[in-house]
DNA sequence: CTACTTGTACTACTGTCGTAGTACAATCCG
DNA sequence: CGGATTGTACTACGACAGTAGTACAAGTAG
């Protein structure tokens, strides 16, 4: 998996789970490119990603922060969307192999099961 | 998505639901290339992976055709963990984007209900 | 205003993937 | 055997993705 799609994963996991707070500031880009040894221009567009998705905010001699608009109700649907879309493809190659949607979710109950055992 | 997985997908799905049955001969790879307007080395990429997955098998000089290994209880438990797999892939990039498991049962399930409702 | 920090635009290199072309090898069938 | 049909190996080319380098623009702080 490339860099910057392991770096955009890593950020949204980090705001998904609370780990990054709304308003906090994230580092430079030069800042975390040095520290992932990675070139700045990588982590500027993931950085510019995530601002067109609406989870972060940029101000040029300031840095980047976490928004606060994916919290509206308006983001929250688009978010459920994307959950479909995944969900979509997800089914299509399933079928492909074989797989009904049953499948997919006696699959998904089991994990479930384990996951609430550990908790 | 490129020429090649859309082929083993179709060819995979066809025998999966039954389109294609074990024993029949499928088209010359010079065939199917000329019917696709397609290199002919694509289709043979396509069929050799769909060989060494088992669920073909092919003779030099006479054709390819639908291998009945597929009915094996060990392809069967292999097939299972591909499907595991494509869950473990599934449920990692859900989180990623902040859902959990639960939400991912809940979209599958209505969708299930979709799905029984035209039958 | 000036120095500094921040993000950004542009360019170019490199590796990889997908596909096609051509020539080869194995098998069948008369 | 010999021609025809099948799959296969090898090569090469085009396109694209990913990353890095360098130079620029916008904003802040003293």
């Amino acid at each position: 998996m490339p860099l910057y799609a392991q770096l955009t994963r890593a950020i949204r996991f980090a705001i998904a789970t609370g780990r990054l707070r709304v308003g906090e500031q994230l580092p430079t880009v030069r800042q975390l490119a040095v520290d992932l040894r990675v070139n700045a221009n990588t982590v500027a567009k993931v950085y510019a990603e995530l601002e067109r998705s609406g989870i972060l905010e940029t101000r040029r001699g300031v840095g980047t922060f976490v928004s606060a608009h994916h919290l509206t109700p308006g983001h929250r649907d688009e978010h459920e969307k994307h959950l479909k879309e995944l969900v979509d493809r997800f089914v299509e190659e399933a079928s492909a192999m074989g797989f009904s949607v049953d499948d997919l979710l006696d699959q998904l109950q089991s994990r479930r099961k384990k996951e609430t055992k550990n908790v």
